[in-house]
DNA sequence: GATCCTCGAGTTCT
DNA sequence: CTCGAGGATC
C-alpha cells in the first residue's frame, strides 16, 4: 500500500505537469498539441488518483480549478456567484450511472432539461434594469476578464431587453460562438492574404473576444445562446424550473437555442445525445456535446454542488473527431492502373465512432509536405466525417533520430523498378501485364458497381480463383463453372450458382459499363458514355483513329491516345475477342422508343447528402432522364443542387454561389412537372 | 497561358 | 472526401 501511494504521487505530479504546460498550449497559445479527449483523459486519471488519495489533493491542482486564468489585458471582475464546469460522460452506460445517481439521490421524480454544449466561450451578462452594462469571460470561474465593449458588437446580444417588466438585476448566461459559415468565410479571407488562417471556430471566437479594438470584434461575425440565468443556486424569482426560466429569457429577447427539449427518463435523454451526435453537423455552430440539467431549481437545490461543479448537470460528450495515433508503418499499394500509393498502417484509435488502423497520403509530395515518418504520432481526422486522413505529425512526440521516409524504389506487389515521369505526382508501376496487384484490383474493379456490377465477386474471390489458376484475365470469368467455384473456400452449391447467375447477367449490361471494366486509362463512367454514344460498338471503337476519337466533345488528345494505343495492344484485342466469343454484349441497342418529358433539360443538377426515399443512383438516374446533366462539384453553372441529409461542403458551396437548393419532394415535383404541356 | 469545371482514381469501415 | 490532371474556354 505504501509503495503503490508512492508511486500514484509520482504519477500525480507527472499529470500535473503535463496539465500545466498542456493548458498554456491551449489557453495562451491557442496552439494545442493534443486533442480535447486526451487532455480529458489526463485530467481523468488524476481525478480517479486522487479520489485514491485524498490527502494527496492540493489546492494548486488542475482538479480544483474551474477554467482558464485571466489575463492582465482586461479589467478583472467578479461574477456574482461562480461559474462552474461540468462534469463530463462519455458513454450511455456512464450517463445511466450518472442519472441512476441522481434518482436515488432525490428519491422523486426527475425531469430534465436537455441542451446543446455549443463549442465557444462561456460569459456572463449583466443587464441593469433592462439594458446590458457589463459582460465577462468565465476566466477562472470566479473571477473573470470584462470584455463589456467588445460583446457590444455581438448582434445577438440585446442592448435593451424587451418588455417594460425588468428585474433591477438579471445576470445571463450563455455562449459566444462564431458560425461556421462566417469561420469558413473569414479563413477564406486571410488565406486570400496570405495570413495564417484559424485552426477552429471555437479559437476564432476566442481571438476575437479578446482584441483591444472593438471594431475588429465586430467583424468576426459572433453569435451567441444563452443557456440560463445562472449557473448556481442563482434563478430568476420567478420561476420554479429551468424551463419557465428559458421561455422567460426567450422573451426578453435572448436567443435560446430553439434545440433545447426537456426529457423525463434515460431513454429520451439518450435520444436526445444520440440524434445530436449523428446530426452535429447540421448545424452552423459546433457542438463538442450535449448538457443534461435536472429541471426543477427545488432539485437542484437538495442536490448542491461540489467546489468545481454542480452536482445537478452534466456534460454528455461526444466520441472527438480527432485523435492522434501511432504511426506503425508507412508503406505504399500499387492500385488497377499502375498507380502507387502511399498510405499509414496506425495503431488502432477511434475517431467519430469507428477504429481506424490505415489512412491514405495520396502520394509522394503528400507525404513530404506532412512530412509524416514511421514512429511519429499523427493527428487524425475523418474528413467530411467519413474518410480517415492524417492531418500532419504532432513534432514535439517525434522521437529524436527519427529518419525521414522515403519512397520506395521497386513496386512492393513485383519488385518491378517504379517510374515517375517529370510533373507527374504519382510514382507508376510500370509492369502492365504481369504485376499481380494491377491484375487483382483491374479484376475486381470489372465486377464493380461502376463497371460491369457483378454481385459476390469481392476481394477475396477473385485472390482465391487467381491462385488456382482459374482467373488471369475478364473473360475468364464467363468461362467458371459451379464445379470450380465449390474448390473455394466457403463456397457451396448455393453461393457458387449465385455467383454463376451474376456473372451470366453480367453480359448483357450497357456497352459503356463493359468500357469502364476495361481498365483504359482515364476511360471512367463519363467518358465510356461519351465514347459509347458516339461509337456504339466496340468494333467500332477499336478501327477509330486518333482523329475520329478527338472530335467527340470531352475527348481531347490525351484520352485520345489512351484509348487508341489500348486497342493497338495485341493482349488487349486478344480479350477482345475472347469476351465477344463469351457473349458479352459489346454493342448498345439502337435507341428506340419514345423519349419521354424532358422537364429538366439542359440543366446541370448536383445532388448531394442522403435523401430521404431515393438512392442517389436513383436520383441520379431520374434527373438523366429528365434531361439533366448530373455533375458532382457545384459551380456557377450548376442549375440547383438537391439536398439531403448529412450534407457537407458542397451544400455550403451552394449557398456561398448563391445556387438554388431544393430537397428530394421539391426534386420530384419538378420532375413530373412536364415543360410546355400539348394536349390533355 | 491562365482559369474554371469536371472527371478519374484511390480511399475507410461496417 | 481528396488530389491531380484533362478539356473547354477566353
Amino acid at each position: 500500500m505504501q509503495h503503490e501511494r508512492a508511486l500514484a504521487g509520482t504519477r500525480i505530479e507527472d499529470l500535473r505537469s503535463q496539465i500545466a504546460s498542456h493548458d498554456y498550449r491551449y489557453y495562451v497559445l491557442d496552439r494545442p498539441t493534443i486533442s480535447d479527449a486526451e487532455y480529458d483523459g489526463l485530467m481523468r486519471e488524476l481525478r480517479t488518483l486522487e479520489q485514491r488519495f485524498p490527502d494527496l489533493v492540493t489546492p494548486a491542482s488542475p482538479t480544483q480549478r474551474v477554467g482558464g486564468k485571466a489575463s492582465a489585458l482586461f479589467a478583472p471582475v467578479e461574477h456574482p456567484s461562480p461559474m462552474l464546469s461540468l462534469d463530463n460522460v462519455f458513454s450511455t452506460e456512464e450517463l445511466q450511472t450518472w442519472l441512476g445517481r441522481l434518482q436515488r439521490a432525490v428519491g422523486n421524480h426527475l425531469d430534465f432539461v436537455c441542451e446543446l454544449k455549443i463549442d465557444g466561450l462561456a460569459v456572463s451578462l449583466i443587464y441593469h434594469n433592462g439594458v446590458f452594462v457589463r459582460g465577462a469571460t468565465r476566466g477562472d470561474g470566479r473571477v473573470g476578464e470584462d470584455i463589456t465593449a467588445n460583446l457590444r458588437t455581438v448582434r445577438s446580444i440585446p442592448a435593451r431587453l424587451q418588455g417594460s417588466q425588468h428585474p433591477t438585476l438579471l445576470e445571463v448566461r450563455g455562449e459566444v460562438y462564431q458560425p461556421i459559415s462566417v469561420f469558413e468565410r473569414l479563413n477564406r479571407e486571410l488565406a486570400e492574404r496570405d495570413e495564417r488562417p484559424f485552426a477552429n471556430p471555437r479559437n476564432a471566437a476566442a481571438g476575437s473576444l479578446r482584441q483591444k479594438d472593438p471594431a475588429v470584434t465586430a467583424a468576426r461575425g459572433l453569435s451567441f445562446w444563452c443557456y440560463g440565468t445562472d449557473a448556481g443556486a442563482g434563478r430568476t424569482a420567478r420561476a420554479l424550473r429551468h424551463s419557465e426560466d428559458l421561455d422567460y429569457l426567450g422573451s426578453l429577447g435572448l436567443p435560446v437555442n430553439p434545440n433545447i427539449e426537456r426529457a423525463s427518463t434515460l431513454e429520451q435523454v439518450a435520444a436526445y445525445c444520440a440524434k445530436w451526435q449523428a446530426h452535429r453537423h447540421d448545424l452552423d455552430y459546433q457542438i463538442d456535446g450535449v448538457v443534461i440539467k435536472v429541471d426543477h431549481y427545488r432539485q437542484r437545490e437538495d442536490l448542491g454542488a461540489t467546489s468545481r461543479a454542480p452536482r445537478w448537470a452534466v456534460a454528455f460528450k461526444f466520441p472527438p473527431e480527432e485523435r492522434t495515433a501511432l504511426v506503425r508503418r508507412i508503406a505504399v499499394h500499387t492500385g488497377r492502373t499502375g498507380r502507387v500509393t502511399p498510405y499509414v498502417e496506425l495503431e488502432p484509435v477511434h475517431v467519430g465512432g469507428v477504429t481506424v488502423t490505415s489512412a491514405t497520403l495520396h502520394n509522394e509530395d503528400d507525404l513530404r509536405r506532412k512530412d509524416v515518418r514511421e514512429g511519429d504520432t499523427v493527428i487524425v481526422h475523418r474528413a467530411g466525417d467519413v474518410i480517415p486522413e492524417v492531418v500532419g505529425p504532432v513534432l514535439e512526440k517525434r522521437p529524436p533520430g527519427t529518419p525521414a521516409w522515403t519512397f520506395p524504389t521497386q513496386c512492393p506487389a513485383c519488385a518491378t523498378p517504379l517510374v515517375r515521369k517529370p510533373g507527374e505526382a504519382d510514382w507508376r508501376c510500370p509492369n502492365r501485364k504481369a504485376c499481380p496487384s494491377q491484375t487483382v484490383e483491374w479484376l475486381c474493379h470489372f465486377g464493380s458497381p461502376d463497371a460491369l456490377d457483378i454481385e459476390h465477386l469481392g476481394y477475396q474471390t477473385v485472390t482465391a480463383l487467381m491462385e488456382r489458376g482459374l482467373l488471369a484475365d475478364p473473360a475468364d470469368l464467363y468461362a467458371l463453372d459451379a464445379t470450380h467455384l465449390v474448390q473455394l473456400p466457403g463456397f457451396a452449391e448455393k453461393s457458387a450458382q449465385n455467383l454463376l447467375d451474376a456473372i451470366a447477367a453480367s453480359k448483357q449490361r450497357p456497352f459503356w459499363r463493359l468500357l469502364v471494366g476495361l481498365n483504359i486509362r482515364r476511360v471512367g463512367a463519363h467518358v465510356a458514355q461519351l465514347l459509347a454514344q458516339r461509337f456504339a460498338s466496340l468494333e467500332a471503337l477499336a478501327t477509330a483513329n486518333l482523329e475520329d476519337l478527338q472530335s467527340v466533345e470531352g475527348v481531347g488528345p490525351e484520352i485520345a491516345s489512351a484509348v487508341h494505343e489500348w486497342f493497338r495492344d495485341r493482349e488487349n484485342s486478344a480479350l477482345v475477342k475472347k469476351l465477344v466469343q463469351a457473349g458479352v454484349r459489346v454493342a448498345d441497342e439502337p435507341a428506340g422508343g419514345p423519349v419521354g418529358p424532358r422537364p429538366l433539360d439542359g440543366k446541370i443538377v448536383v445532388i448531394t447528402g442522403t435523401l430521404p426515399t431515393l438512392s442517389r443512383e436513383e436520383a441520379t438516374a431520374l434527373a438523366r432522364q429528365a434531361g439533366a446533366r448530373v455533375t458532382s462539384s457545384v459551380s456557377n453553372k450548376t442549375s440547383f443542387v438537391v439536398v439531403g441529409q448529412e450534407a457537407g461542403s458542397k451544400l455550403a458551396k451552394a449557398q456561398e454561389l448563391d445556387i438554388e437548393t431544393l430537397d428530394e419532394a421539391e426534386f420530384l415535383r419538378r420532375l413530373s412537372r412536364v415543360a410546355p404541356r400539348t394536349h390533355e
